[in-house]
DNA sequence: CGGATTCTTGACTACGGTCAACGGAAGTGG
DNA sequence: CCACTTCCGTTGACCGTAGTCAAGAATCCG
C-alpha cells in the first residue's frame, strides 16, 4: 500500500505496522494537499504564524533568519523529508524563514487539525517529535560547528553533512548531486565571509577533496573530508523502534 | 491541587484545565522519583543512551559537546522547568552532556514508560513537542549569535537571555541574579577564547551596563545591553492555549 | 545592449586568538 | 600552620585567521 506521499515523515509506514484503514483515512483528511512551488518561493516567513505546516516531498529549500541590523543567519538547508512549520504549529511563530531554492513538492497539512491530529494518532506525533528531537541534534552540532572549527573546518564539515543526506536520500550518483545553493547561502550558514568561503572552498578543490560548481557538489575523498571537518562518516540517524 | 512538582513542565496545570484524577494518578507513577544532585555531576553523558529523562526543577546545568579534537562548545544553560534527555528518548543517544553546576533537583521520568505516555497523554506529549521546539527556536538564535555577532554583541545577547530567563522564573532580584558560572563557560558558549571574553565583559562593566563577579549576575541598563545584543526585551515565550 | 547576480582574486586591515605571567581564593596534605 | 597545587580571573604583547574593500570575469536576463 503506497501513499503518493514518498518521503513524507507522516505518511510513511511505521517500521513494523502498515497504517490502518481509519489512520489512513485520517491522515487523507489531515493532509490538505500538495503543493507545488517554484525556485525563491518564500513557503514560511520569519515571525508568521501560518495556517499550515508542510513536510518537503522533493526538491531542496533552505531556512534563515535576520538580525535586525540586517545580518543573515542560514538555519539549514531543507532536504525531502523535512518538517516545515513546526514553530508556528506550537509556538504560533516561526523563528525562520523557509524558502524554496529548487522546484519542490510539498505535503501540505492543516495546522487547526494539528491537536487533534496529536490526540488521536500517538504514533505520528512521536514522529513529530522525532523529527524535533533530530533537528534539535543538528543544530548543537552547527552551533559546535560555528563555535569551534575554523573556516576550512566548518567547510569540510557541512559539505559531508550535505553529502551525507543527499546519500541517504538517494540524491547521489557517481559522487555528485546537485547542491543548487549559492556561495553565499554557504557563508551565511557557517558565520563566514564569502569571500572567505570562496578560497576555502578553492583549497578544497586544489587538494582534490571535494568541488562544488554550477550547482552540482562532488566528493572526492569523503574520508579526508570528514576527517578535516572532525566528523565521523557514520550511518545517519534512524527513527527508532516504538 | 499542588504538585510536588513545581516548575516541571509535565506536571504542571494545564492553562485551562487541571489534571484529572486520573491524569495524575497516571503522572505520579510514570513520575519515577526525584533526584538531587550535587554541583559538578553529571546528569547525562554524551552518546549515552540513558534509561532516565529528567525535568530541572531547581537549580542550574550547562549542557555541552565536545568535538574530536578536544574543543568544547556548550550548548546551552540548563533553568529549572527544562527538560533533560528528550535526545535519549527518542533518538536512543544524547547529543551533548549536562552536568549540574549548582545543588539541583530534577523529576525523574522512566523512558520505558515514554511511549504509554506520549499514546495516553497526548496533551503531555504536546508539552514535550512544545519544550523541543523552544529549545529548537533558541538554539535558532545562538546560532545567528556565532555566526553574524561581534564579541559584545554575542555576549551582550547572551546576557540579556540569561537575565530573561531570570526574570520569568522569579530568580532576580533587585536587578540582580545567581548565575554561577565561569568566564570559560560563556567563552565556550559563544565560541570565543577565554582571554577575549574576559576583556569584552571588562568593557560592558566599564560601561556600567551589566557585572558578572562572584556568580552573581548584575544587569543594570537592560535596554542598552539589549539594544547592543541585536534583541528586543519583548516577552518570553508562552505556552499555547490549545 | 545594460543590469543583476555570482564567482574569483588581490591587497589591506582588524577582530579576536594565542602565549605568557601574575594574583587571589580555595582545597590538600605534611 | 604553611608549603603546594589547582582553578579562576585579569592584563599585556604579539600574531594570524578571516573580514573588508575593490575590481574584473562569467553568466543570465530583460
Amino acid at each position: 500500500m503506497t501513499t503518493q506521499c514518498q518521503h513524507c515523515p507522516l505518511h510513511r509506514k511505521n517500521l513494523f505496522k502498515t497504517m490502518s484503514r481509519e489512520e489512513l483515512e485520517f491522515m487523507q483528511k489531515f493532509k490538505v494537499g500538495e503543493l507545488t512551488v517554484e525556485p525563491g518561493t518564500p513557503i514560511l516567513m520569519e515571525g508568521s504564524n501560518a495556517p499550515q505546516m508542510y513536510t518537503a516531498l522533493s526538491g531542496l529549500g533552505i531556512r534563515d533568519t535576520s538580525l535586525k541590523n540586517g545580518e543573515r543567519q542560514v538555519i539549514s538547508f531543507v532536504f525531502p523529508g523535512d518538517f516545515i512549520g513546526l514553530q508556528a504549529a506550537v509556538l504560533g511563530e516561526m523563528g525562520h524563514s523557509i524558502e524554496a531554492r529548487t522546484h519542490m513538492r510539498l505535503c501540505v497539512f492543516d495546522r487547526s487539525e494539528f491537536w487533534h491530529f496529536f490526540r488521536t494518532h500517538p504514533s505520528r506525533a512521536f514522529d513529530v517529535t522525532w523529527l524535533a528531537a533530530v533537528e534539535e541534534h543538528f543544530l548543537g552540532e552547527a552551533l559546535a560547528t560555528l563555535g569551534q572549527r575554523s573556516a576550512i573546518q566548518a567547510i569540510s564539515w557541512a559539505l559531508v553533512r550535505v553529502y551525507q543526506r543527499g546519500l541517504s536520500l538517494g540524491l547521489v550518483t557517481q559522487s555528485q548531486m546537485a547542491f543548487p545553493f549559492t556561495q553565499r547561502d554557504l557563508a551565511d550558514a557557517l558565520g563566514l565571509s564569502l569571500v572567505h568561503t570562496n578560497k576555502t572552498l578553492a583549497k578544497l578543490k586544489d587538494r582534490q577533496l571535494a568541488s562544488w560548481n554550477d550547482g552540482i557538489l562532488k566528493v572526492h575523498d569523503l574520508e579526508t573530508l570528514a576527517e578535516i571537518g572532525i566528523t565521523s562518516v557514520d550511518t545517519p540517524m534512524e527513527r527508532p523502534l516504538m
